[in-house]
DNA sequence: CGCACGTTATATAGATAACGTGCGGTGCTCTATT
């Protein structure tokens, strides 16, 4: 029997909430059923509602609270304070650094006594093997991930705990998964859906266009030249709104901050190097439409709800396209015209190269190692660090390479030796899988200077990245002004028709050339999202079409782009 | 990898070019002092 009218009934009376869209309730019907749920909408299409009304639901049933895995505390706070209103104080609970003990008691206790429908925590609070017991003895209902991209971005390098979230999972008596995020290309939701042992997940992807988001790129040859035009216009554009601009380091952000404030704009920096006083205080001022433009490396964003941001400006190129999408979606929630600006210089990537470098260690792998076979008998990762002499964090990381190599598990009791071949070939297998994160990770960024670099539609490429299908040119682009008329082109209001049956012949012609993506589509031997196999580079996915060039993403190689004559050719690719 | 910034080299005294070095993003938590 559906428990669909029942939710919607809950829904409205616990949320104010009586119009549910489609997604929105299969997803919750879903998770009380038990099944793993994967939900990629953006922000403000109500994807909280879900695993909320869905935990509430359960709650009610059988007393059991749901474990909510938020990864910035900040985000937590936010989620409990609306939580609050709608359920009442008890209702939810956070458990994290920012608390007393004798606060984190009573949250325990809230959940304990069956008070609690919701437990906030970050991963790292999940490393701790006397949290994760004392979480299984609160038989939850769901085990819920915010912002789950994390879990694909984060825990080679950074926040090592994020890798472990599957294994925490399965301790806690493998209960259905909620993960939700606003940004995830195909690849990513694969990972998220692994790395959390989700088991035939319902996989929700709704609202990914965002057709009232121009998208521009203006490039640049040169570093001063580039600075001048990212202060003109984010100077013309604020006469619109408010709006971000993104850096890539911590000092331009300052730079840009001063100059914009020079101008009279109300422009403040931030990034994580600021007092966090100083960088709540930014927010506020941004959401109160206090300021004009908020100049920030990456760290500012996720958690972010203000509907009315008219405009995101690049002025450095991001490391993927998947961070690209995330921090231009932070503008026009409210569904008004909003403006997204990426000022390139192909100089640009060696930053974002270097940020991706993450040489493997083979002397600390191999001294974990040595460690665990000495020991005979599984070793927890505090006796780990004082053994090896590392800092916990880095046995957390070292750890996690070797166990994706299937080296060592993770157990309860810590940390065990489960392969029997020799360790120098352990950590040669090791250093290889880092190797080949890190050329999956440029050909992440390849994909992003490709976008860049694009003379078409840039919402086509976006979405085809995404693995959606934009049949027409968007129309709402520079790719589609510049084939548009150069009257209508000027005040960048190209009329839509035009620019499409413009772009529409130029695929046409491309197709006579023998290559173009429709009219082949037919006979295509290597349709879109379809599995090959190379016999160089193992299998991949089919991601896109263009012209001559086909673009397939391997696993272990990351993207490249093949010419379609030489594939049919030299027979490089085979259906898998 | 590229840029900012400081030092040295050049060739002849005030400046510019060439070279070398360091730096660059994201957050949790725990512990020791004020």
């Amino acid at each position: 029997m559906s428990d669909k009218p029942a939710l919607r009934a809950l829904a409205e009376s616990a949320f104010s909430l009586p119009h549910l869209r489609d997604g929105q309730l299969a997803g919750m019907a879903a998770l009380v059923e038990g099944r793993d749920v994967l939900a990629v909408m953006p922000t403000g299409y109500g994807k909280s509602a879900i695993y909320q009304v869905a935990a509430l639901h359960l709650h009610q049933q059988t007393g059991r609270p749901a474990v909510v895995v938020s990864p910035l505390i900040a985000l937590q706070e936010d989620q409990l304070d609306g939580l609050s209103q709608d359920l009442g104080t008890d209702a939810a609970v956070a458990i994290n650094s920012s608390h007393s003990d004798a606060d984190v008691e009573a949250s325990w206790k809230a959940a304990e006594d069956g008070k609690a429908v919701f437990v906030f925590l970050a991963p790292e609070q999940l490393a701790k093997q006397s949290t994760v017991d004392r979480i299984r003895g609160l038989d939850i209902s769901l085990f819920v991930v915010d912002e789950a991209h994390c879990v694909s971005s984060w825990g080679h390098d950074f926040r090592p705990d994020y890798l472990a979230l599957g294994n925490v999972r399965e301790q806690l008596g493998s209960p259905a998964v909620a993960a939700l995020t606003a940004t995830a290309s195909p690849p990513v939701r694969d990972e998220i859906v692994e790395r959390l042992g989700m088991k035939d997940p319902l996989v929700l992807v709704r609202g990914f266009d965002r057709p009232n988001i121009r998208l521009d790129v203006v490039r640049h040859h040169e570093d001063k030249g580039k600075r001048k035009a990212v202060l003109e216009q984010v100077a013309d554009l604020a006469g619109k709104g408010q709006g971000l601009l993104y850096a890539a380091t911590r000092k331009d952000t300052e730079k840009y901050a001063a100059k914009l404030a020079q101008e009279g704009l109300r422009a403040e920096a931030y990034h994580a190097g600021r007092p966090a006083k100083e960088r709540e205080h930014i927010h506020e001022l941004f959401l109160e439409d206090k300021l004009d433009v908020v100049v920030a490396t990456t760290a500012f964003g996720m958690g972010i709800d203000k509907p009315n941001v008219r405009f995101v400006v690049h002025a450095d190129i991001p490391e993927s396209l998947d961070s690209y999408y995330q921090e231009i979606g932070r503008a026009g929630r409210d569904g008004e015209p909003a403006s997204a600006v990426l000022h390139y210089r192909s100089e640009d990537l060696g930053l974002r190269k270097f940020f991706g470098t993450h040489f493997p260690d083979p002397d600390a792998l191999l001294e974990v190692l040595k460690v665990l076979k000495a020991a005979h008998a599984a070793t927890p990762k505090s006796s780990l660090a004082e053994l090896t002499g590392f800092k916990p964090r880095r046995v957390t990381g070292l750890v996690n390479q070797l166990e994706e190599i299937g080296a060592v598990a993770v157990g309860k009791r810590g940390v065990r030796l489960t392969s029997k071949a020799k360790l120098a070939a352990l950590v040669s297998d090791a250093v290889e899988l880092a190797e080949a994160r890190q050329r999956v990770d440029q050909s992440r960024l390849t994909m992003m200077r490709a976008y860049a670099e694009t003379d078409g539609c840039r919402r086509q490429f976006l979405l085809g990245y995404f693995g959606e299908d934009l049949p027409e040119p968007c129309g709402n682009c520079d790719g589609c002004a510049a084939a548009a008329p150069a009257d209508t082109a000027k005040d960048g209001k190209p009329d839509k028709k035009q620019a499409n049956k413009k772009a529409g012949r130029k695929q046409q012609s491309a197709a006579s050339d023998g290559g173009g993506p429709a009219s082949a589509a037919g006979d295509e031997p290597f349709p879109l999202q379809s599995a090959v196999v190379h016999k160089e580079w193992g299998p991949g996915l089919v991601m896109r079409h263009e012209d001559d060039v086909i673009t397939v993403l391997f696993e272990q190689e990351g993207y490249k782009t093949l010419s379609r004559s030489a594939v049919v050719e030299n027979q490089l690719l085979k259906p898998a």
